[in-house]
DNA sequence: CAGCAGATTGACT
DNA sequence: GTCAATCTGCTGC
């Protein structure tokens, strides 16, 4: 298993690397309550250009302002003021491009998983906010060095082949009006099954 | 400063 | 299918 490096973080397209985060394997927390997951899903996020970004225009608040750091870096925040959403920063600092996680496979840590999202039966990982809770991932995880920090993402050779993979809009984003329906979203089919 | 919509989820009719 | 939960930021008075 390899550590992303920053230069994977650092490429410019980020619709390629939304499509290459599937498969990767995020890892959060230590000991005990370590937990890792496969990316099943993603959506890219194209920075000032993209209607559906919050830095479209060059948009910038306290919220959004790690979106415009390094490639490698968590941006996580509060949704509907409940759920905490993670994403993965990319591109050079200056440049706030995204890559939201929708969907993840538990790998390692499925108790502790279930034990965060309160003992649901449930799908654990299923959805934007939901893998963050299962994963642990909050508010105080935003800004962190994915490289070098408390969350890190890993290639382990679960390759996903170019027949597995779903393309389509992205979600919840029809306020974005012409870029509500570019294919930015990519998720593994269902039926597909991860052999390393 | 009030009102509202949002990269959502889960409980209830 | 409907709707509440409840924080951030934008729009308009």
């Amino acid at each position: 298993m390899t550590l992303l490096k920053r230069s994977f973080y650092l490429q410019e397209d980020v619709v390629d690397l939304a499509r290459r985060l599937l498969g990767m394997v995020i890892v959060t927390g230590s000991g005990s309550g370590r937990t890792s997951a496969i990316i099943t899903e993603t959506e890219a996020y194209a920075g000032e250009p993209d209607r559906a970004s919050h830095a479209f225009g060059g948009r910038r608040t306290p919220r959004n302002e790690v979106m415009y750091g390094i490639g490698g870096t968590a941006y996580v925040y509060l949704c509907y003021g409940i759920h905490n959403l993670f994403n993965v920063v990319t591109n050079a600092k200056g440049i706030p491009h995204a890559i939201l996680l929708r969907a993840v496979q538990p790998l390692e840590g499925m108790d502790t998983m279930r034990m965060r999202r309160g003992g649901t039966m449930r799908e654990l990982c299923a959805g934007p906010g939901t893998l963050t809770k299962a994963l642990g991932i909050g508010l105080h995880h935003n800004g962190v060095d994915l490289v070098n920090g408390a969350i890190k993402i890993e290639e382990r050779g679960f390759h996903v082949p170019d027949h597995a993979v779903i393309v389509g809009p992205r979600v919840g984003v029809e306020y974005a009006k012409q870029d509500a329906r570019l294919p930015y979203r990519f998720r593994v089919a269902k039926d597909h099954s991860f052999a390393p």
